[in-house]
DNA sequence: TGCAGAATGTGATGTACATCACCTAAGCCC
DNA sequence: GGGCTTAGGTGATGTACATCACATTCTGCA
């Protein structure tokens, strides 16, 4: 399946467009490769664009003092990613983004994002709903944090992501759930 | 300013609606007043509408194990709540709202909010946008749990709603940074 | 107005985690 | 393939917080 088709099959899920008006609204959208430890969004950086992962694994993170890494997310295919607040805000990144894996993504602008949902009615309606699931993923990793002890996290983690697993380096998965690596180092090796 | 008014000048910040399409709208949206201490949605309650406050303080929380309560929000005037994740989902509510001070609500069913954004166009924007907001708050709040300590983070939540400090029990500002209510109170007594 | 329950303060103690220090093992590159 | 970088493991120690226990003050209301 090509990207086209990804990406078609990911926004029929929730809006009913024509082909036509999809696309006229995948014309908009640029293709771009990226190989594994490439960044995509730096902090400092101007910010407008956002992306869908078609192949790979992505995270978005935050560095505090140039000293601990924090990820906001790990970007698997059919996910989007980008520094929102950036993008909606016209500020320079404080979250980047960048490859954990060689990866092939879309990209769409601001802009265009913004144009899109002007022109096409059930475009507006997917944006919404895809928000909508940010929102809500958000909210219950927040309270997942408040709730859970790091094991507990750690664990849902896997549950819902078997792949990161093997995909993703260790520390990168402390970074994740905001612990150091060694706590999580011990964790896993003090529970066989 | 009456509720009509307050609402009409929330969304108008966003979208475009003429008067008329306003009206229409405002038509789907029923007046509630509460007393302190009132529920609003309780934990297994089936949830239909979300709430736009106008007046008032009302809390989003959530509880583990009937032991420990979680805030997820403190709902002040202009501020939409709901269990967002049951609304959505039409499952069974999880999160439950109540009232901290008295309050008067203007409530909307889910089904009136997609019959009204499928209906008018601006309507639609004003609610894609709406949740962008939230996100990037429930974003940026993550963010602060993972690399503040709970004395920045208590810092942070009066620098942002100086009212909260009069209005709201310290037990409750203790749940909403995910504290025990004796390490906030060391906390400030400490500082001074 | 006086009392019950709620909100708040504070000491003692336990624990989950961070941090530092150092070690081993596994890529990866000219 | 030897050396260098990156990932990962493990001990010792410090610290921020939870928890329990109890004292104190506030507040609503009969």
């Amino acid at each position: 399946m090509d990207s086209k088709e990804i990406l078609k099959a990911h926004i029929l899920k929730t809006a009913t467009l024509t082909d036509q008006e999809f696309d006229y609204l995948f014309s908009h959208f640029k293709s771009k490769s990226f190989k594994k430890g490439q960044a995509i969004i730096s902090e400092g950086d101007k910010v407008d664009h956002e992306y869908f992962v078609i192949s790979g694994c992505l995270k978005a993170f935050f560095i505090n003092d140039e000293i601990k890494m924090y990820i906001l997310q790990f970007a698997m295919p059919t996910w989007w990613t980008s520094d929102y607040g950036a993008l909606y805000n016209h500020t320079r990144a404080t979250i980047s983004v960048d490859c954990i894996s060689d990866a092939a993504v879309l990209c769409l602008s601001n802009d265009d994002r913004e144009k899109i949902c002007s022109e096409i009615r059930q475009a507006e309606h997917f944006f919404r709903w895809r928000t909508n699931r940010g929102y809500l993923a958000s909210q219950k990793r927040l309270l997942s944090f408040m709730n859970n002890d790091t094991k507990a996290r750690y664990e849902e983690l896997l549950a819902m992501y078997p792949q990161l697993y093997n995909l993703v380096p260790k520390h990168l998965i402390a970074a994740y759930l905001g612990v150091s690596r060694e706590t999580l180092s011990r964790l896993y090796n003090a529970q066989k």
